[in-house]
DNA sequence: CTTTGGATCGTCT
DNA sequence: GACGATCCAAAGG
């Protein structure tokens, strides 16, 4: 092979490899309004797949009509009573699995929904049982799909995202988030539609859904 | 490119 | 019993 497809690890090659930096705890100690645009440009990785944030939604706790911890805490939502750094991952429309990095102050019950990556690595395990045509621009683009692409279900739930060999990881590999992303209303909520609360890179393929607002 | 309708079941009322 | 923080295939421009 000859792409950087090491388990893990940043995109690799003499002279070119990018300073790995740690995601500290205190960097997602910020309410998610601040975090998600935050996130953008990390790197999600779990197993040999990883790919690159490039669409987020930020969800409040018990002040967010659109958040499923408006109302209180319940079993599927415990994670994100929890402390920052964590993944929450929750099943929707009965076939589809979303992630979610936990944030703010312990008990503020704040999350961010990952919406789209760009694939870094592992292309070939994300293809598994896809149809030979689906295109690669697709794989990570959307919630569902990329918890599909890179094997997060249920069972990631509550994982700690910031431990060096945790199932799944949050990485920094250098690149800072887009000085000027993109944002705009969340997506499939019916409830506090007006919250301008997703950013994405702007003029990225990989972001799902309209990408023309501002 | 866009629109439309169906799939499918955990969660909470 | 209703409703999803969605996706896919099919059909039309």
């Amino acid at each position: 092979m000859r792409g950087p497809d090491r388990d893990g690890g940043p995109p690799s090659g003499p002279g070119t490899v990018p300073r790995t930096v740690p995601v500290e705890r205190d960097d997602l100690g910020g309410d998610a309004v601040d975090v998600a645009p935050w996130l953008l440009h990390k790197v999600l990785v779990r197993g040999g797949r990883s790919g690159r944030i490039v669409e987020v939604e930020a969800y409040g706790g018990a002040d967010d009509p659109a958040s499923h911890a408006f109302g209180g805490p319940t079993a599927r939502n415990a994670v994100m009573f929890g402390p920052a750094g964590h993944l929450y991952v929750y099943f929707t429309y009965g076939m589809h699995w979303c992630a979610n990095v936990v944030c703010g102050p312990e008990g503020s019950a704040q999350a961010v929904l990952v919406r789209a990556l760009t694939p870094l690595s592992g292309l070939e395990g994300m293809r598994t049982d896809r149809p030979p045509t689906f295109p690669d621009r697709d794989l990570c683009r959307g919630p569902a799909r990329l918890c599909r692409a890179l094997g997060i279900t249920g069972a990631d739930d509550g994982t700690d995202l910031l431990v060096p060999d945790g199932t799944v990881r949050l990485v920094d590999d250098g690149m800072p988030p887009p000085g000027r992303p993109a944002s705009g209303p969340r997506i499939g909520i019916s409830r506090a539609v007006d919250r301008p609360w997703r950013w994405w890179v702007t003029g990225d393929r990989h972001v799902s859904g309209r990408t023309g607002v501002v």
